[in-house]
DNA sequence: GTAAACTCGACAACGTGGTTGACCAAACCG
DNA sequence: CGGTTTGGTCAACCACGTTGTCGAGTTTAC
């Protein structure tokens, strides 16, 4: 009643077809990642090993960059140490401090999911257009709140 | 070197921006539920209310519905129950199924999440024009895979 | 310089949402 | 009729998150 009876889209359809977005490049980012030698990389661990970047940091820096807690960061680091994407090193200015570093598998996990994310992107921008692409890329910076990249998936589901 | 140098938009960001997007919808929509009386759906709750919808469902067609094993979904049915948002009622046609019903309750949870994804849908066509916002869902549409509305977001984080 | 306050990392208990595997009972199908 | 499929449940387990506690090390304030 109140505007346009358009009614093109119901309202519901339209979160999912983002989730869908988001879903379809990490699932494809993950099956390439696995064929190129990373079977075992999994979102969260690209997600923390972005967080800890190329200079490395601090498993409580990574929790702030994840939007997670300490400790939640810390179990990510121990399951990325186990498969050997990433080491501690203790920091001889802070005793308490361990530095978590990127092993040069890890590196190469990062590096060749920048490339894998750019192919994509490529292919969207083929499917849609350079242009449209960049449209949806700017109205979604647009509708979502600036500086939050939160990416504390599963506990956020859960409440 | 292969094509444009552009470089708008580093392709990292397009997934985190196709989840922001869709986190902000979800949690506004849970924000607005629980001002309105609805206080502890979470958002598996309300993809499962979803999925069993006014006709209602059996839990093993909701887990199909959902894209997750049927005593996933059991389980998630159990917990509506327990808030109320739904009933069992056993089929008198078939004695194995229980018919999972939305109670006055849930049908009252579903209503007011229509509305709300409506009036959010509406404040993005407010900033964007409706014509982007148009082409945004088309866009979208084009490049994820039809038919797929996986929503078992937990269990695909891991693995 | 020492006491208070903060920070880092770790341990433990727990919650949520998912998974497999095993079962039984009921329904379907040859 | 007997064999297969399907619905629901139990039990164990896993991934990822949470809070609370704690000791050790660092910083800040007096």
């Amino acid at each position: 009643m109140a505007s346009a009876m358009a009614e093109d889209t119901s309202g519901f359809e339209l979160p999912l077809l983002l989730f869908a977005g988001f879903r379809t490049i990490i699932d494809r980012l993950h099956a390439e990642l696995a064929r190129q030698g990373h079977p075992d990389v999994r979102p969260a661990y690209g997600f923390a090993m972005q967080a800890i970047g190329r200079g490395g940091a601090t498993a409580s820096e990574v929790g702030r960059r994840l939007g997670v807690s300490k400790q939640a960061a810390g179990k990510t680091v121990d399951r990325l140490e186990v498969l050997g994407y990433v080491e501690r090193v203790d920091d001889p200015a802070d005793a308490r401090r361990k530095l978590v570093r990127l092993t040069s598998h890890g590196i190469d996990a990062l590096d060749r999911s920048a490339a894998i994310f750019e192919e994509l992107r490529a292919e969207w921008a083929k499917a849609l257009g350079v242009e449209r692409l960049r449209a949806l890329e700017v109205d979604l910076r647009t509708v979502v709140p600036p500086g939050l990249f939160r990416l504390d998936v599963a506990g956020w589901f859960g409440s």
